[in-house]
DNA sequence: GGTATTTTGTAGTGATCGATACAGAAAAAA
DNA sequence: TTTTTTCTGTATCGATCACTACAAAATACC
């Protein structure tokens, strides 16, 4: 039996916990309360994990932070499969504006965007920075797309569905049921065909 | 002569600062750090005033916040200016959107809305029940002025401006300048015709 | 002047923050 | 079995949080 990868044990006393469940329930405290909101007392208690396991496992509360959202970042909202190449641009921004939309709305108590919320003002600029890539990989995302059909229009376009997008995120954080975002996203995806216009 | 309001004096000891000036800089200091990232250590320090006077004019944290927010609420944003009676909607409400775009970035120091950047995940929930409902009161003044002409797109097209204007606010936040916002209000605005439409 | 009332500055309160010291326990390696 | 390594739970650390007890100071009223 050929070791596959992680099936080599390491040397000393072995982990108590299931590391991939202390990050999806990380990953659910931080994207309900926010980063500043989840102590890591709370975070040593929900997950099960003593403070020195914890720390000995995530570094620190930040270290935490950054890989949740790593894992949050590639299974939130599939922008590469939505901005498929050769998809006519209107339509597919449109989709990706809907389709934010259900996510955002989906689970009562992970609202919004996990990422577009971790923004200014915060007590900590920690996870701002933090999540910053991200929010920039989003748009180079985007950006990227549009310029293969409309270079010239591919900032603005970009820049009108940045912020769409964290409008969507924050109205769904104030408690919007997926309908009434749903219809907003479509209301405001007829915003896009004239900033693809040449 | 009559005394007109506030020249009438107290029975104690007068107060050693100047509530307005103090009212003002902690409005600037919750806009640009947010109600989380002051602390009272911090409003103590840079207003001059000592914990004690603190909490005997503003009777906490949280009701010197309140007073910030209607302060704010009643300078920032000329709703009823701009949404004047018998003003074409598309034009009055994008109108009302590029104006916003200007304001949210015209502060660094003060970037975005200070209302609506109070929706955010955050440590403590008293800021955000205490600014809902100037969001809700926001909300309905525009759909009021839309109902005017367009009772049955008042609410639709009120939760678009509502969209639009916290995603302005959001990448106001992230550091756009004045002239990128502007051009997204703008090309943002030209969602509104539809959904105005009958 | 004397008294009542309010604000002032000094110096704290207990609670909670993120993060650790320490020693025992559990595994692989020798 | 002994050694080495890593993780475990207990019991904190100093810093900071929002907030106050207390007595002196400063005013208006009598």
């Amino acid at each position: 039996m050929i070791d596959t990868e992680k099936t080599k044990k390491p040397r000393g006393r072995p982990r108590a916990f299931d590391l991939e469940a202390a990050l999806t329930k990380a990953e659910a405290l931080f994207h309900a309360r926010g980063y500043d909101g989840v102590s890591v007392a709370n975070l040593s208690e929900e997950l099960g994990i003593n403070p020195p396991s914890f720390y000995a496992a995530f570094d620190s509360k930040a270290g935490l932070f950054a890989r949740v959202l790593e894992r949050y970042a590639a299974s939130a909202l599939p922008l590469d499969r939505i901005l498929q190449p050769g998809r006519d641009p209107a339509e597919a921004l449109a989709d990706l504006l809907e389709t934010a939309a259900r996510i955002y709305a989906a689970t009562p108590s992970a609202r919004g965007c996990l990422v577009l919320e971790t923004v200014h003002p915060s007590a900590d600029e920690v996870p701002t920075t933090a999540a910053e890539p991200y929010r920039t990989a989003s748009h180079a995302l985007i950006r990227d797309f549009v310029a293969a059909t409309r270079p010239m229009r591919a900032e603005p376009a970009a820049d009108l569905v940045d912020v769409l997008l964290s409008g969507l995120s924050a109205r769904a954080r104030e408690g919007w049921d997926a309908d009434r975002l749903v219809a907003s996203a479509r209301a405001s995806a007829k915003a896009l065909p004239a900033v693809l216009a040449d």
